[in-house]
DNA sequence: CCAATACTTAGCTTATCAGCTAAGTTTCTC
DNA sequence: GAGAAACTTAGCTGATAAGCTAAGTATTGG
């Protein structure tokens, strides 16, 4: 908030992939296709409660759904993980880099 | 919940990252270390406040802090990312897996 | 010692979340 | 065209989250 300026839709990723059940719906739709009742049947929840479960992952895009018939059918869109991805890299990066000036501080060092 | 057994503590570290005030007091943090006062002007917002980011962000271990004199300091601990990345990198091999029997796939579909 | 600094704790408010049941609506299937 | 199947919507409940103020404790500097 007001903090950092740059932040594409971070915050919905990172949420949504803040639940377990909703990373195991994920990881399932991540083998393929499948419906709201077969998702409700493998969690073991109320089929309101899968639906919203699913509409914070489509929020966060990492998935989307199509009607077909009665069904409405889920699929994974793993490429919408990258924004995570690329923060995670991001922030190891300049990690990286605190760890090389610590490194080139002790090589000044070493000669006092 | 149930669905999936492997989960080292993913929860609270998706969760403390599915916050933009924490993120930014991350990175900032990932710059050397600071007090909460610090922290505090930065984001904003009033003390207690900053310190339940803290708090939460130092259940995920993805910062430590200690007191000296009557000031504590935190500082980050990226290397407490790496579950996170791990878990994304594995979704990432599951999809291209899947893109390879896709491809895989449509080979045996030429000659046809 | 006493006042300022810096954190800490307690507790309040508003909003959101995770789960549910009950009651629709739509689409097969016969 | 009626009933079952599959989703959808509405709305309830209890718990958690995010912000705050106010009052407390601990440390330091003069």
């Amino acid at each position: 908030m007001g903090m950092s300026a740059h932040d594409p839709n971070l915050t919905p990723l990172f949420t949504a992939l803040g639940d377990a059940s909703r990373r195991a719906m994920l990881e399932r739709l991540m083998q393929g296709p499948a419906t709201v009742t077969e998702l409700a049947q493998l969690s073991g929840f109320a089929l309101p409660t899968v639906l919203r479960h699913l509409a914070v992952l489509t929020e966060a895009k990492l998935v989307a759904s199509e009607k077909s018939g009665r069904s409405r059918i889920f699929r994974a869109l793993p490429q919408h993980l990258t924004p995570a991805t690329d923060w995670l890299g991001q922030q190891r990066r300049i990690w990286e880099t605190r760890l090389d000036q610590f490194e080139a501080f002790l090589a000044t060092q070493q000669g006092a």
